[in-house]
DNA sequence: CGTCTATTTGAATGTACTCAAAAGCGGTGG
DNA sequence: CCACCGCTTTTGAGTACATTCAAATAGACG
């Protein structure tokens, strides 16, 4: 369950073996059944999250009640509400399990101690979060540039082993339209991809 | 003009004088013309840059030619084409100056340098990138679930020193819409604001 | 097999876009 | 100081893309 975690992080910072283990023990796991809430608007958010097993989504809920999902994690993603961890406001996000799934968290206060017995974690979560940023921008682009079939299609390229744990009106959640809309665009591309 | 580096700095991070002083010398100024590009895509992005004055745009061109703008940056703000720096790939961005400006940028060498004589820049980059990753995926919230004249409104209020150097249709372009839309949501808006 | 949830269909509506043209505004040179 | 030029903003008509709402169909699971 741990060495998921830890070739997450060797992949971008070097560890040695006594680190590993200050890490292996800061971090604690955490089983949670489908559909079973992490987090949800209100709580605080104390921790760092890792995905070890299952699927997992981040959403919010906008006045009117509409949910919008921003990220889905799978197997060796990070997912947080990390504004609410940051700031230690309540959460404004909401993580959910969409199947059965494993967690490795760890408290904030026990990461801050990490960071100092573990410089390495300082960059590691550096360069973590600018990756992060970088896909986030990358949505953005997307979202402002391209028309919901082309983002439809590069979802599903993008995320093929995701896709099949996802219900469709999840997808269409996280890509902005409606599950009737999605559907829609399902039905014209399977009409042109027989043409 | 370094002064307000520091400050930036040490908003999130303690620093000694003698860091200070390595700091400044590390970053070299740059002064930009109205309408000059500081990076265009295809070009390397080997620094990361802070805005000491004027006014920058962040901006992609899309397959069909249209520009669609990421971020605007005053004095105070961080910009750059994180990925292409990161990966020390092409830039996919594009920034330009929109009014005479003056960037302090430091080499990634140098950078990787000094995070190991002042690691304290870890940390800052950690959070400077935290802080805006949280204010992406609130704007990526928004787009999803607000309208137009929402998200303009909410741009006015909280950009409100910006908008007076910044041309209509460039807030246009960050908001996702035409210009000319936004001129109708902006006749609309005068006319309820006046019964 | 029945129930609950997810997906598909279709019609009516709405929001934003395209295109074309007019009006406004700022700076420059005569 | 005014006339002109280029760029920005506004206007309006027609269109495209996505939504809402309601209902039918399909799938999953006990």
């Amino acid at each position: 369950m741990y060495e998921i975690l830890i070739k997450n992080i060797r992949e971008l910072v070097p560890l040695a073996d006594s680190e590993v283990e200050l890490i292996c023990d800061a971090f604690k796991s955490r089983l949670l059944k489908k559909k079973e809430h992490l987090l949800q608007k209100g709580d605080p958010s104390n921790h760092m999250r890792f995905v070890s097993d299952g699927c997992m989504k981040v959403y919010s809920i906008d006045d009117d009640g509409q949910e919008h999902i921003l990220q889905f994690g799978i197997s060796g993603w990070w997912i947080n509400d990390l504004y609410a961890f940051l700031t230690k406001k309540p959460a404004t996000l909401f993580i959910q399990s969409i199947a059965e799934s494993t967690m490795l968290q760890i408290h904030r206060d026990r990461l801050n101690q990490l960071y100092d017995e573990v410089p390495m974690m300082d960059r590691f979560f550096r360069i973590k979060t600018q990756n992060g940023y970088v896909a986030l921008q990358e949505r953005t682009i997307h979202s402002m540039s391209q028309s919901a079939e082309q983002r439809y299609t590069q979802f599903i390229n993008r995320y093929r082993h995701m896709e099949q744990q996802i219900p469709q009106y999840m997808i269409a959640s996280y890509l902005g339209v409606t599950p009737e809309h999605l559907s829609a665009i399902r039905k014209k591309m399977s009409a042109q991809s027989l043409s």
